[in-house]
DNA sequence: CCCCTTCTAATCAAATTTGACTACTCACTT
DNA sequence: AAGTGAGTAGTCAAATTTGATTAGAAGGGG
């Protein structure tokens, strides 16, 4: 599956009560419209969805107070809450080649309790592992390697990454177990909204090196 | 755009002539259905796709000769072969956070002369270099990188795999200096299709550790 | 001979994703 | 007074992707 129901059930759950713009924002001010599929359709699309779903509950509101045709606010729904943590807790174990939910889950891994985290992220390690061990077993041929020919290179790419998935998740463990930054329960929450009016630094259309691609 | 209309330009390619479920099989055997969206239902609508683009050209053919409906047969076009190597050059230079492309244009790097295929890996690194800085500067606030909070732990995982991904091409580039692998005009080239009837190891259904995600 | 499973080959409905487009307001300019 | 551009908020058709399901043939056991 896809980041983006994670990314915009966290992103309503941030503001408490939000319209579709709103999370626009906050997800482009993540620039998680580079590493997701976080565009308007998608995003108005799961917000439509997981309010048929039960996830969140829709306020019918006056029409916009700044241009635009009137808006649609969106409040998380308890069942939309467990949810947001189920994909949460999933993001952060699963061990998976695609960045997109990857990103989304260390964008909110400060809702989970320090030590949760760190656990959460041991465990990722320890799939990772796992599933090096077992690739490396599984896609090596009886007659040695060699066999796959170049195909082995994308073996051997996976291999890389996840190696280098590994590392990157044990610094970050430790930066966490010397104490950076601010988890839930710990004093003022740091939040990645942007505040009413606030300009988007990373705002689509500001052309990003990525787009380039 | 996903990886899929390479995978499956570049299967009916090697194949001269082939059904989807040919093509399903080869994919499989490269083990793309664990990291691309190879899966029955993108495949038979890419090939339609394509063959409604006239990438494609479609054989009407007899009942399979071995159960199963009626199969059609694809063969590529000079169109579709254009297209083939268009996509082939993009995915190697292009560099994406997502594997799947990568992947797809490794197992089809040896249908570029060697020489060719070097230089676009050089040039792929380049442009992993050109987006680090960029990204760096971008996404770095004036007041420093504390200000992003741990949302800035996002973009060091960024730049963590942009850099892993450098090194790991860069290896890939002396392999192939060394001489490893066969490329197109240098003799027998290595097939990474089935043999008809032959089993494939790494069908779906055998239970990969991925999927355990 | 009938039932069950496996393999072959593909289709279909539903869900998601994309990219372009609509429509409205405000602030300026010509 | 009309036009332009930017920002706000969202919709829509078309394309793609997913996951389940269909359906025929072959093989084996009872």
């Amino acid at each position: 599956m896809s980041a983006i129901r994670l990314l915009v059930l966290g992103a309503v759950r941030q503001h408490g009560r939000a319209h579709g713009y709103q999370v626009r924002g906050d997800l482009e001010y993540w620039g998680a419209h580079e590493w997701s599929n976080a565009k308007p359709g998608s995003i108005y699309h799961a917000l439509k969805q997981m309010a048929r779903q039960g996830l969140l509950h829709v306020h019918e509101t006056a029409p916009s107070t700044a241009g635009g045709p009137p808006r649609t606010e969106y409040e998380i729904t308890d069942a939309g809450t467990e949810e947001y943590f189920r994909l949460l807790r999933e993001a952060l174990v699963a061990y998976d080649q695609k960045m997109d939910v990857q990103s989304a889950a260390i964008g909110f891994l400060v809702d989970l309790p320090r030590g949760e985290a760190v656990a959460l992220l041991r465990e990722r390690i320890r799939r990772i592992e796992q599933w090096r061990t077992a690739v490396t077993e599984h896609y090596v041929p009886e007659d040695g390697p060699e066999q796959l020919g170049h195909i082995g290179e994308i073996m051997n790419l996976w291999i890389h990454r996840a190696d280098s998935d590994a590392t990157w998740t044990r610094g970050l463990i430790e930066r966490l177990e010397r104490g950076a930054y601010t988890f839930v329960g710990e004093g003022e929450p740091f939040v990645g909204v942007l505040a009413e009016g606030e300009a988007n630094p990373y705002a689509t259309g500001e052309r990003h090196p990525e787009d380039d691609r």
